[in-house]
DNA sequence: CGTTGTTTTGACACTAGTCAATGGGTGTGG
DNA sequence: CCACACCCATTGACTAGTGTCAAAACAACG
């Protein structure tokens, strides 16, 4: 949105204690923003990258969000996780080189590009760096397991609960309202990260909306009983134990 | 089972291509097996660690078989995974510094130790080494994906016949038969691990024995027509594209 | 040899998927 | 500025796949 190009300063950023320069000295930062390449942001629904495309970059959200997702061979898709502003995308490609899932914005985003070669140059050259890299990694699996948990043993309404207060931690996290915030998925996209139909989501928040626990405009959530959402998941709080995507 | 301590040798271990010391030069394994603590082996349903516990050692599995999982407040048990021989685990600890799923060993089984400060201290010296534990991570993370697809959008039989060609994968991988092997979990974990009843796991079977495609002797599994097994999951590939656990 | 835990099988209920129709928004072009 | 088309979301009806409950068979253990 910004024609000209904006200035990467990690010193700056507000996210810059969400993501890689966590824990870095000042100097460090400095070094590492000299790496940062600026790419132009992406409109909704463009890819960042594709499946099995080689990877040369790890990308930071710096504006908007994303959506991560692999399609099977029928054509369908199945969405592995939503990232939002801080979060590093592209930990899956560390291991063979080449992106084990696809990205594309949800909205009009923007990202930070941290070429491969020249960020493992300097991992090695600053040891935070390294460890703040693992911790991500570390902290990636983690997320994981809480989504397969999700996924395993819970009702759609459990799965409809937890999702919603996912967000609504995960925008607290980055200083918007924890009540209050506008879906950049369709209910489709919601549907398949949640392994239920996407009728299954319209019918659930339908529900929460009978409850008045939630209201719903169109992408437009609001959480008027934030106690009654935690209390359909009471049963299974682990689910909830981290903020993960 | 040995009462000798047995001596640790990654040079002479036969896991060493599929486990921490996979692309390290001689002298930098040799420096690696120096760190490396003994541990007694572990009887069934023993506790290698506990969620929540503090972590001071990843462990990589030398004999045997490991359950990762996560306890819920209701007490119910969802398996996250298996660990075989090469195989790293405590990954997910290395965010926080504490486990955050439990692990128990579901035969009896012998670890290597890895202490964290000493890992850590050779990673900076070993640029090899942190570039492998990397990998390892990032493999972690696409595994996890591959699973939560399989979690998330399959039929009971496509979960049933994914599992037994994951397993058979990872045998082989291993130098076992690829077509007869010994399922080391009870139904019970592989239910909650696939997300479905134990009951559903002992009718998949069944139908399974009844097509031809298995024989089933308590934990003795063997196929007897990978092809057809392979045919029940055809339409999504996918969540065969890797060893995974 | 009895106890305990695991596995199998059956009967039934119920959640969620599928198919289909409708409604509402957004955007494009006349 | 309006009309049409397209996509997304909602709702209903029906059905299939699984979960739950219960009982019994079986193996493993002391």
């Amino acid at each position: 949105m910004t024609p000209n190009p904006p200035k990467t300063s990690c010193l700056s950023c507000k996210l810059s204690d969400l993501c890689l320069p966590y824990g870095l000295q000042i100097n460090e930062v400095e070094t590492l923003e000299i790496i940062i390449k600026i790419k132009r942001p992406l409109q909704i629904d463009e890819l960042l990258y594709s499946k099995d495309e080689l990877c040369k970059s790890l990308y930071a959200v710096k504006s908007g969000s994303f959506r991560s997702f692999i399609m099977n061979s029928e054509g369908i898709e199945q969405t592995l996780g939503f990232y939002l502003p801080g979060e590093l995308m592209g930990l899956d490609a560390l291991f063979e080189g080449r992106f084990s899932s696809s990205v594309d914005a949800l909205e009009t985003s923007s990202v930070c590009e941290l070429p491969l070669t020249r960020l493992n140059e300097l991992c090695t050259e600053i040891p935070n760096l390294q460890y703040q890299l693992t911790r991500i990694l570390s902290k990636e699996i983690s997320a994981n397991h809480e989504q397969m948990i999700l996924l395993g043993q819970n009702s759609a309404k459990i799965k409809m609960a937890t999702f919603l207060l996912m967000l609504s931690k995960r925008y607290s996290a980055l200083g918007y309202s924890s009540n209050a915030f506008n879906l950049s998925m369709r209910r489709q996209d919601i549907g398949n990260y949640l392994g239920v139909s996407h009728e299954t989501i319209s019918r659930q928040l339908s529900v929460l909306i009978k409850e008045n626990i939630i209201t719903v405009n169109h992408r437009a959530i609001k959480i008027l009983d934030l106690d009654l959402l935690k209390a359909i998941i009471e049963p299974c709080q682990t689910a909830l134990s981290n903020d993960t995507h």
